[in-house]
DNA sequence: GTGGTCTAGACCACG
DNA sequence: GTGGTCTAGACCACA
């Protein structure tokens, strides 16, 4: 697994982890039912604290991406993924106002912001113009 | 001017004036050579801390939203705007990374986001339309 | 024997296993005398360890639910059942104490609590009504 | 506000925390609105260290019984409190389930857990009789 | 002052 | 072996 960690960053590093890993999720480098490296020896691979592995593995948990259990550990969840619920449209939305914010003062018109967006979406999604 | 401030948000209160005070200047709420409220009364206002006005004006200013003078006070920029520069570009794109991740896991497609996105645009620009 | 095991559940599994057995010797599906299947078979059926089987079989046995025997394996106590004494009563009623108070904080009448249990009370006692 | 913590009890400190705030505020001991001490002064006061206060404090704002903000720590929800939705409904039921197969088994009717229910009830609102 | 984050090291329950 | 819990002590962001 790749996870590339900045210990210097303002966002904590557990949120990178989560990011990091929803993002391999998104790519298919994780499948749906593997598992994830335990806390332990993923902590010891990124030379950080175990706590802050569990604590990502908690929000992963949380928010449904992974199931955790006493047997194989921390598994990414199967079935019943997050859903695109309203909750979910809202939250997004709010995160998108201050970035779409910022842009309109820069001057990045509407098609230059889809432009970069879609950018971004293509380069998650390698395999799927195989 | 328009500012609602949630004591119970995850983002910090400078975060949310920072917020504020961008989409108001996107929304040509703010128009470029406007005075802000002076921090002690913006702070009365809202009910918070000066520390928190004047963190978020001088956050403004670092990004060059606003200059902040002796005489005037905090006046919003009217030339020299924030530029839409590749350290600029580069940055949105790391803010888009985890937004997108989550919606690709969420089986959101590209339409659907760039709908989404092109929503928020539109109901930034108001007057556009006119 | 009907036993679903779920592994994602926060209740370990031997705990599952009691609370199965036990809600079959309610239902009477299990009855007093009747043998419960070896160790080994039931690990093997359910797809867990051994000890897990064991532990559970240990607990129910130190309720006074199963004897234990060499020649028999775990047969369902014929006498001398579990009683309701003071003991009990007063775990019971530490065990229903956070349940009545999150129901309370929600809303949920005395009544309705009521209704609930003897929901519960009698899916529990189908052949009672024959 | 008065906790016992019983520090060799199975339950987790953490957990023992959560009931006890919540029977508070079933109670009506803890109004809504009312402020929570701070995790360092709880935890010196009850002798435990601040991170399983902060836990506790953590899962009570998940469940929506406390909100966190950055003024005047933790406050009681004012509104919208958890709700008795399906969710909770079954829950609930399932939670029952094993304390009531165990009342079966022990010859308890349905009568007589009732009443033991009612009487917890009845205990948690003293001062809705008055 | 508050809570948020991170570290280090320990013990236990579970399987 | 796994994760769960708890402790102790540190630094920082926020207000």
């Amino acid at each position: 697994m790749l996870l590339d960690i900045d210990l210097q960053s303002e966002t904590p590093i557990y949120t990178q982890l989560v990011h990091g890993i929803v993002e391999g999720i998104a790519r298919k480098q994780l499948q749906p039912g593997e598992g994830l490296p335990s806390v332990r020896s993923l902590a010891a691979d990124l030379g950080i604290n175990l706590h802050t592995v569990n604590k990502a593995y908690q929000l992963l948990k949380q928010e449904g991406y992974v199931q955790i259990n006493r047997k194989q550990g921390v598994v990414i969840t199967m079935d019943a993924y997050p859903a695109a619920d309203d909750a979910y449209r809202s939250r997004l939305r709010e995160q998108l106002r201050p970035l779409i914010a910022d842009a309109i003062c820069r001057g990045v018109t509407k098609e230059q912001f889809a432009e970069m967006s879609q950018a971004v979406f293509e380069e998650m999604l390698p395999k799927e113009e195989k």
